[in-house]
This record gives C-alpha cells, structure tokens and sequence, in this order.
DNA sequence: ACCAAACTATACCTTAATGGTGCACTTTGT
DNA sequence: ACAAAGTGCACCATTAAGGTATAGTTTGGT
C-alpha cells in the first residue's frame, strides 16, 4: 500500500522543474544530479512523463526537459498515475474479473466500502498541485 | 498504490466471520473451500490476524477460528495493517532514512503534502468497520 | 493410550514487479 | 561532420508476493 520508488523520483522531478523558470529547458543530465537519480533511470522515467503530457522534451544537443503545463496545473495524482497508471486501492476496483468474491461479484462489500474510500484519496491527489508544493520553499 | 491480495482475502475472511453468531468456531477448511483461497496460504494469513488479536484461535479436534472482537469493533485498516504492517503512502513517511530529498530532509515537501493525504486515508480506512460491511448484506 | 483432526512454525519455491543498465539509433545546434 | 542531447527496446538483478512442503503440537473422541 504505497507509491513506488519511481513514482517518488517523479514528483521530485516535477517539484524540482516546477522551481524553474516557466518554459526553461533542463537536460536529463542536471536533473539526475541534483536529484540524486540514476540517469539512464530517469531518463526511463522522463519520458513516461513526456508521453502523458506533462513534460516537453527537446532532442539534439541543447535539448532537454521543461515543463508542458503551469505547476499549478499538475497534480500529483497525474504524476503518480503517469507513472504508475491509474491507481486502484483493490485490484478489483479496476476490473471486477479480479474481484476475489465467489458468488455474486456485484454485491461485494468490501468493493464497494473500498471505492468510497479511493474516491475521496483520489480527490485528495488531484487536489495538490506543484503550485501548492514549492510556494512555502525558500 | 493498492492493497495485497492477501490482505484483501483477509478482508473476505473478517467479513465471512463477521456474518457467522459472534463466538461460533469455524475451521480454515472451510473458510477456505467458501472463499476460494488456497488452504496453505490461508492458515498463514489467519496466524497474522490471529498474531494481531482480531481472531481467537482453536487447536486440535473441532479447532478453528473466531473473531476475537466484535464486528463492529474491527476496521478495514486494522486487517490491512494486521497483514502488510504499517501503511505508509511514500516509505519516507515511515522512516526519514528513505527519504529521497538530497539536502534538508526536514523540509521535503512531498513528503509534507502526502503525509497530510495518507492521514486522512488512515482515518477513512479505520472509520469503517465491519459491522457496517455486513449490514447491507442478505 | 491412541489416533485423527485441527492449528503452528519455519523454510522453501516460483513468479512477477521493481529498480536499474546497455546498446543501437535519431535529432539538432554549431 | 560531429558532439550532445533524447528515444526505444531489450536485458539483468533484486526483492516482494503468492503459494507449498514438512515436521511438530494440541485436543477431542474412542
């Protein structure tokens, strides 16, 4: 019941490109540095970033990250889900062929009592941007 | 981002419990053959929630399993914690040592801004107990 | 006293997910 | 033309998860 490792490099990166100038291009290179990531990793990482839309990326020399959108309007759900994809508390609240219930897979409690509370956790992720993350930093 | 599927045949087998008259032993066997789970896997699981004071457990001829709580005394997060430990969204929450901030890790804001959404994931998660699971049900 | 039916404990195995690397390739500025 | 960037895919190593095996203990019934 946790985000994974890369998930957390993740928002780093977000928090650490959100500090930058908007628009500011920022290679991989800089970004593993003062992260402390390793770089053929993150580049992995950075570009599942760039597929879902929040990041820019530039190629040939010169080139590198920046990102696509305000920080005020990246969440930290999107960057986790980026990652990750789309988060489900129970596997079966993904697809009910997981639902471990044997007999009438509709009606299960434990579903329907979990998906509650995933709604509101998803709430909660979504409502946090980057904006709301760097504003009390030096 | 989600559950085990241990922990969420734990939550089946408290619920299963949970509808049976409170005291009534039931031996794995058969909690195993009504919820499908592998009978091995499921004496295993039953010691962690056995381990945590959820069930009372009976050795020898007519052994078997009862709550040791009442339904409505039992919570969703203390069977998820009863088998996968202590819930923490980002493991820098558990222990500072893992946090992946490089400079002052009292000031990560990640780490801020998750802990204040784990907490009330926490407080969703206990608030529902199984009591209130089973009351809907036929 | 003995046996069978239950749980206990620990160790082990297998598979899948995670974290991380390597290599050949493409793009672009100078 | 070439070096400095990112791309894409394949691969490897480690760990965690799901599941199984084996030997032992407790208890009720004969």
């Amino acid at each position: 019941m946790k985000i994974t490792q890369e998930s957390d490099y993740a928002l780093r990166v977000i928090a650490y490109l959100s500090k930058a100038e908007y628009g500011d291009i920022i290679e991989a290179q800089r970004i593993a540095e003062t992260q402390a990531i390793p770089l053929r990793f993150l580049l992995k990482l950075l570009r599942k970033l760039h597929h879902a839309d929040l990041l820019k990326s530039y190629r040939g020399s010169h080139g590198g990250f920046a990102l696509n959108r305000l920080p005020g309007e990246i969440s930290l759900k999107d960057v986790i889900e980026a990652i990750e994809g789309p988060i489900y508390v129970n596997p079966c609240l993904g697809n009910i062929q997981f639902c471990n219930l044997v007999t009438d897979k509709t009606e299960c409690q434990v579903h329907l009592a979990l998906s509650q509370i995933q709604e509101r956790f998803l709430r909660d992720l979504a409502r946090v941007t980057f904006a709301d993350l760097i504003k009390y930093e030096s």
